[in-house]
DNA sequence: GAGTATACGAACATCGGTGTACGTATGTTC
DNA sequence: GAACATACGTACACCGATGTTCGTATACTC
């Protein structure tokens, strides 16, 4: 009998663990943050016992790290990605700031970021630092691309690049979850914040 | 000899304590968050050991929820007050905007309460009700703000004013915290993302 | 100034959570 | 199918932090 309980090869067994523990782990943390999430807790929402999670993942903070990866690599497909596809740099920065907004009403990855973001920075941790890193490579992008738009002039002039960017990302994400469960205004609002950001008119 | 350690009576010496040890949770919880918030590390840092705090607190919960209650106040007092003293409904949000930026410079105030509310929202906790309470009466009252201003003309049509409201306020305490140490550049921003979320023109 | 209340320190009991050691069951290799 | 490797569960040791108890010093009352 082909029981859903059936699993054939070991790589699959594994792979689908980790996955279980992972998206069971990033649920936990976008609700409770690093410090408050119980192993026990995250194995049980996985179907299983800290047993398994300590068999796939040496500890709590490789678990952890792992989860931010997952998130992180997930929203550069979804957001980052086909945004930067578009030709202009003031409309890759609205259709990531839109794009967010869809990610957010799916998925627990930004909520995840952002506990944790708040919970390490000041810090000095290795799941800090993991953050500090991925958002300083975002940021740095993000003010690549104002710098871009205001030689074009689609972006009017205003303060320091990196500053504009950093406050760009943190409206991001905060907006996004805010309103993660209120569309369709959770698009309009943070696109209209962005906007405001940049310097460019408001819709009409 | 009057010397500094001289504190004549016990309510002086109360209060005293009082404060030093509240102001030391403060920067604790702004730093570390609830559940990673040692009371050794605050009593140390105000000057006295655990001993102290039980004495004039019953716990922990209590101890942050005066904290919460205090930087609630002082809010009050320096950020909203002013503002609503405006006659004008746009110029009471923007003044507020502007205000709150000049609070984050000084105080670790706003910190605590992001990371308190990062930390319990979702939860069923006493310090999440509290935060609740707070942020619901402020959402109302800026949501009234954003309506009486729609009604008056100063500020455009746009999604419903309690969702503006969230966003605004959300907004108001992402970016007053980034970009606290960015002076003068914060007031601008934030004040930049402000208009763009009530709709209204950038600032020429 | 003797007695009482308040402020604070020191030591102890307790508890939730992490990480580890070990046992069992299920695959894999020859 | 026998020997081995991997997946997972169970039980235990350990640690940090909370809250309580009790002792001592300082202020108030009469």
């Amino acid at each position: 009998m082909s029981d859903s309980t059936e699993r054939r090869t070991q790589a699959d067994r594994r792979a689908k663990t980790r996955e279980s523990v992972l998206s069971a782990a990033a649920r936990g943390l976008s609700k409770f943050g690093y410090a408050s999430l119980a192993l026990e807790h995250v194995a049980r929402d996985a179907g299983y016992t800290r047993g398994a999670v300590y068999h796939q993942f040496a500890n709590k903070e490789v678990l952890v790290l792992s989860v931010v990866e997952w998130v992180s690599e997930t929203w550069d497909e979804a957001v980052r990605r086909p945004a930067l596809a578009e030709g202009d740099p003031l409309v890759s920065l609205i259709a990531m700031a839109r794009g967010h907004a869809h990610y957010c009403r799916r998925s627990p990855g930004a909520s995840v970021m952002l506990t944790l973001r708040v919970e390490f920075t000041g810090q000095d941790h290795p799941i800090g630092r993991a953050l500090e890193e991925i958002y300083g490579r975002l940021e740095t992008e993000c003010a690549g691309l104002i710098d871009a738009g205001r030689r074009t002039g689609t972006i009017p002039a205003g303060p320091p690049a990196r500053l504009t960017a950093a406050t760009y990302l943190t409206v991001l994400e905060s907006v996004g979850i805010e309103l993660q469960h209120e569309a369709p205004h959770d698009v309009e609002l943070l696109e209209r914040a962005v906007r405001g950001i940049l310097g460019v008119a408001p819709v009409p």
